[in-house]
DNA sequence: TACTTATATGTTCATATGGGTATATGGGTA
DNA sequence: TACCCATATACCCATATGAACATATAAGTA
């Protein structure tokens, strides 16, 4: 049960839910993620850090980037995803982010760029 | 968005989890669902009164005890919820309370019998 | 009206949480 | 080696959270 109550206390915060489902539609490094979703990077970094040290993401270097990846063993957790995913309609703001996983290779080179928020 | 943020957040508590579960399954009054769960009635009652406030459950008074059942109106949360139950044989914990459901009326005059935690 | 029962709430406390800023790390490259 | 870039972490702060205990409320009954 503690692993359920985690994985939900993981997406009871915003910034968090909001990485989940990027995540779940394609495999991002914290540049992306910082430019997809306008944040500082400290702020997503310290998210990143919590999903991974619950065992919800997995992380891989490659080249001068860290990719994350959702990684959601149990079938429980991968139903709750999906619950959100096949009801993204009606969460306007998490359907504009995906949208803008199109523009994704913009933000591989321009970290210095946004450090907003 | 914020609906779905605090929908998580409730269920991120062990005790809300719980008493969300139950309520999939049932009616129940306060004193029933001390009972099933062996909590206290303070603490019973607080978690009732996040999850009314936040519009997921909704009370009303039958005679001497006041019921609580479920309330989700947008298909996105009863989805979520739906993920845990079809899921239930995995949390062994929620299938037990489940279980207990069966005793409900046992707890119905016992009240005071039951102050634990 | 007084009493009992079921439920709700107030208070206090310890702890957890998230944000911002600054700084550290680690790998690649000149 | 020294530097640069992407990422991680430390520190500090304000706020939120949950638990326990005591107490209040509200409806039913004697």
């Amino acid at each position: 049960m503690n692993q359920l109550l985690n994985f939900y206390k993981m997406l009871s915060d915003e910034t968090r839910l909001r990485i989940m489902v990027l995540l779940y539609h394609d495999e991002l490094c914290v540049c992306q993620i910082c430019g997809i979703l306008s944040l500082s990077q400290p702020k997503v970094s310290k998210h990143l850090a919590k999903l991974r040290d619950k065992g919800f993401i997995k992380d891989e270097r490659k080249e001068q980037f860290v990719f994350y990846r959702l990684s959601l063993e149990d079938k429980i957790l991968r139903d709750g995803i999906q619950s959100i995913i096949d009801n993204l309609d009606s969460v306007s703001d998490l359907k504009r982010d995906i949208k803008k996983i199109a523009k994704k290779e913009t933000f591989l080179e321009q970290c210095k760029i946004n450090k907003k928020e």
